[in-house]
DNA sequence: TCGCAGGTGGTCG
DNA sequence: CGACCACCTGCG
């Protein structure tokens, strides 16, 4: 299979990006890459350190991608133009820590994902465990998505359109097991089917089944507003544990997010979540 | 058995 | 508004 690789590769690290929450369809293979389907392409991504030592520092090798794929796909979905460096600098300043939790997740980088597949999946990951949301996912593609190229002799399908969801009803879903969040999603992508795919924070929290928090992961790894400081349970436990919020403020933590991130609130979200996520498990 | 998992919608006061 | 609470499902 084809390669295409990249050279002198920073502040990528596949473990952090693929494992700080902002998808649920990239796995990890024993030898430590990542394998994926995003954008209708199914690849491996992994990261050899030229300098022992150098985790930040690297060749970036993507299996069953050309230079073409790369040009049209991977660089924008990887945010390879952005200096990650330049912002975990801003972010560390006068903040121990922010200067932890980004030495501990220094790899991370916010995808530019499918807009729709970001609003299907945070649907989906409401009050559930990321085990069971990527099973869900992985269900529902194989039930009601389009069949894509196979992977190492494997069938592989995307997620279901708009159009297709929008004409199934509920109980199609039972398969699935999505529980209650099945009439959510047909909702939606009826709603999206009417209005359009949505393009501002207002847009996003109208739809059914999207509280503040899931559009707030809508906004930032579909629509890819920086800004968005999307408050989970563990963010709400970094906060209370390292700066000393109460665990059920989570208006004063989002206004706190604000005037200490700004632009940049959620890429120090993953940071956070990451880091938390790392030291208390799972 | 029961609480929990990357919450949300509905209902009250 | 803000505080509750039920809710599919599967796992420990």
């Amino acid at each position: 299979m084809n390669e295409y690789i990249i050279e002198n590769v920073r502040d990528f690290n596949p473990e952090h990006i693929f494992d700080c929450g902002q998808c649920f369809r990239w796995n990890r293979q024993p030898d430590g890459a990542y394998t994926g389907t995003a954008m209708g392409k199914t690849v491996t991504v992994r990261l050899d350190c030229v300098e022992s030592g150098r985790i930040d520092k690297g060749r970036l090798i993507i299996e069953n991608a050309t230079e073409e794929d790369y040009e049209k796909i991977w660089r924008s979905y990887f945010d390879m133009d952005r200096d990650y460096g330049l912002i975990k600098e801003e972010l560390s300043r006068e903040d121990p820590v922010m200067k932890e939790a980004v030495k501990r997740g220094s790899g991370i980088r916010i995808l530019k994902q499918d807009l729709w597949e970001t609003i299907v999946s945070f649907i989906i990951s409401q009050n559930n465990n990321i085990p069971r949301i990527k099973g869900c996912i992985e269900k529902l593609a194989a039930l009601a998505g389009e069949r894509l190229e196979d992977y190492r002799g494997e069938a592989v399908y995307g997620l279901p359109s708009v159009e297709k969801l929008a004409s199934m009803e509920a109980e199609d879903l039972a398969p699935v097991r999505l529980g209650y969040r099945a009439p959510y999603l047909i909702k939606t992508a009826r709603m999206v089917k009417e209005r359009g795919l949505p393009e501002s924070y207002e847009q996003i929290a109208a739809l059914c089944g999207v509280g503040p928090k899931v559009a707030n992961c809508i906004s930032l790894f579909g629509l890819h507003n920086l800004s968005s400081f999307p408050v989970d349970v563990w963010v709400r436990r970094v906060m209370s544990e390292m700066y000393g919020f109460d665990e059920k403020d989570v208006k004063g933590m989002a206004k706190f997010a604000d005037e200490r991130f700004g632009d940049l609130g959620g890429i120090a979200q993953q940071y956070l979540f990451y880091y938390i996520r790392l030291t208390k498990g799972e």
